[in-house]
DNA sequence: CTGAAAGCGCTTACAG
DNA sequence: CTGAAAGCGCTTACAG
């Protein structure tokens, strides 16, 4: 019976003959139970490794199992140990609009699917839209999440602020959400830092320009924050009027409030631009009107964004750890789903890179 | 007891008392039955909408449902149904090694997976590395997806070559996968309305700079053959050492493919370029030996890219139609799910869109 | 129009 | 060390 399976199987698959019927086929435990003379439990010990068991006994189920190509059936095991083995993604693309590009959020994405995958998760979008209209929570418990991951939530929804009292193991990249713990980079120090640098140059008049802030993540404040500590720490105190705020997250927004900040800010030697995308629109604004980075108008910016080709790189910036967040990140999240607590906050170092944008007076 | 079961839920969700323990309070089926006390087939088909129902039964069960907070567990529907409402996603990062971040295909795949989640469709994304190194097949298997959307495979995978005939509905947006629907762009006419396009203006010394070949994938290709075609028809026959080919698809590529052409080429005035990012980094070189574009050299790119300011815009290009590849492909996908055939072969015309890199003679 | 029975493929106590 | 029984939450024929 058994042995018809794998012919009929084999069948469909060289020929074609019949359309997705694939499961049909499917080779089950009791198959393996028929085939080595076991019951379906001791099947599923000997493939699970778990439980004692006889080591002949394993071994002659493992060989039954591979040699009849047997697959697990996700849904039969979901249903009965109650883990779906599917971590959901929250990343919503209201910010850019570019979703799965957005070159952060896909860097860091990629390289969480990676971990989790070894541990045997996949990965599930969540979405606010499926099946004409699911709450996040919903669509979990839909799907059975055993996690989740917000990248990039939309700001202030207040679904996300909810997420903490679910139940669901939670991680999040970005924003601060009660009983969740974040991993993020250390944006203050970075602020400080970059405050150190222009003072170390020699600049006295220093401009920030700064991506839009988010009630619900910390990023654009902190770095603010840091900014003007660091600046603080070295004697100097930043002038509001050197302070400009994009309304975007892309380069036409850099480049529109370059414009912005300098109708009202002194003849700024100096400026930190909190992310690069919107450096690479100010530069352009400055080269519109005659100016250079450096020659004219130091630069320093934040993400380290790997738009622009390699050798036409000049602008120092800081890199973000997009590897180490998502590894912490899988890590602790496993973690979680385990039972093992963690901390409520994680720092991740940023890099700053120094390349040419820096003038020294 | 279902009410017990509700105050208890109410309980965990605003305290978060438990961890981890949502699905132990779910309200199933056979909690609705004993609550209007009708069977668990009847609530089930109420659920549904199909077969024949009483109205009242109907509309009760659906009230009791709401009331409850009622969620369908999908690991049970899919066991039951073997349906897993789950598509599985090729996409490898190989070529540019951007994964999510690709601007092609992250675009079409955010556009194809509002369509599949309107119809209660979850992405998946297959893996080689999967729980240890597991075959596309078998993690489809494994996770029982209903179906499959090959973006961005690896080149010359046999894997992929067999998925045709593994039976899965399955649907490609690039390569050509025998037995397998393809939804692609008109690389070929394409092709020619560039090479019209320059000869229009005047042009007739004429390069190309083309993508790597993928032996499976024909873009490359057709637009080189479109372009041989379009000359041709024009009664200019392309010059083989006005050709280069690129190494990689970054800009880094580009830069170096275009020192290599203008190396062996003669002095051209026009040049196809199959990819935006290629282009830029070919823009790049050709400003290192001071050549603007497209004063000393007209220039028509590929893709629309995205990746630059508005304001910077200039270069001439063939828009790809992301979005409609995007719907064809889930309404292809979708209908083969369900039975009903379509063609083999579908071409989605792409935009030509005219900017200031061409300079007329 | 509605329900009793059986099944989807797996696992979890519990016996032996 | 191994197996019989029951259950996970849902659906599918089949009766009535």
């Amino acid at each position: 019976m058994r042995h018809l399976k794998v012919l009929i199987s084999f069948y469909v698959y060289s020929t074609n003959l019949f359309n997705n019927d694939l499961s049909d086929f499917m080779v089950t435990i009791y198959d393996l139970a028929r085939e080595t003379g076991f019951s379906a439990p001791t099947i599923s010990k000997a493939l699970n490794g778990n439980g004692r068991l006889n080591k002949e006994t394993r071994e002659k189920i493992l060989k039954a199992a591979e040699k009849a190509g047997y697959k697990p059936n996700m849904a039969a095991k979901s249903l009965s140990t109650k883990q779906s083995k599917l971590i959901g993604v929250i990343l919503e693309d209201a910010s850019m609009n570019r979703g799965f590009e957005h070159p952060l959020f896909g860097g860091l994405l990629n390289k969480f699917r990676k971990e989790i995958e070894m541990a045997g998760y996949d990965l599930l979008f969540l979405s606010k839209h499926f099946n004409g209209g699911m709450s996040y929570i919903d669509h979990c418990i839909y799907r059975d999440v055993d996690g989740i991951i917000v990248v990039n939530p939309i700001d202030e929804d207040p679904e996300i602020a909810k997420l903490g009292e679910s139940g669901i193991p939670c991680i999040s990249t970005n924003e601060f959400i009660d009983g969740v713990c974040t991993v993020v980079s250390e944006n203050f120090e970075s602020g400080v830092l970059a405050a150190k640098k222009f003072v170390e140059a020699g600049h006295k008049k220093i401009g920030y320009l700064s991506a839009p802030f988010r009630k619900t993540s910390p990023a654009a404040k902190e770095r603010f924050d840091g900014f003007v500590k660091g600046l603080a720490d070295c004697g100097i105190s930043f002038d509001d009027k050197n302070y400009e705020i994009c309304d975007h997250w892309n380069e036409e927004a850099g480049f529109k409030g370059m414009e912005k900040l300098l109708s009202h800010s002194e003849e700024i030697t100096a400026l930190f631009v909190t992310c690069d995308t919107l450096a690479f629109g100010a530069i352009s604004y400055l080269e519109k009107i005659g100016k250079k980075v450096p020659d004219d108008i130091s630069m320093i910016g934040f993400d380290d964004d790997d738009l622009v080709m390699p050798s036409n790189l000049f602008l120092s910036t800081f890199r973000q750890n997009r590897d180490k967040i998502a590894e912490l990140s899988a890590e602790l999240l496993l973690n979680k789903i385990s039972g093992i607590p963690g901390p409520d906050i994680v720092r991740v170092p940023t890099e700053f890179i120094e390349r040419s944008s820096i003038k020294n007076y």
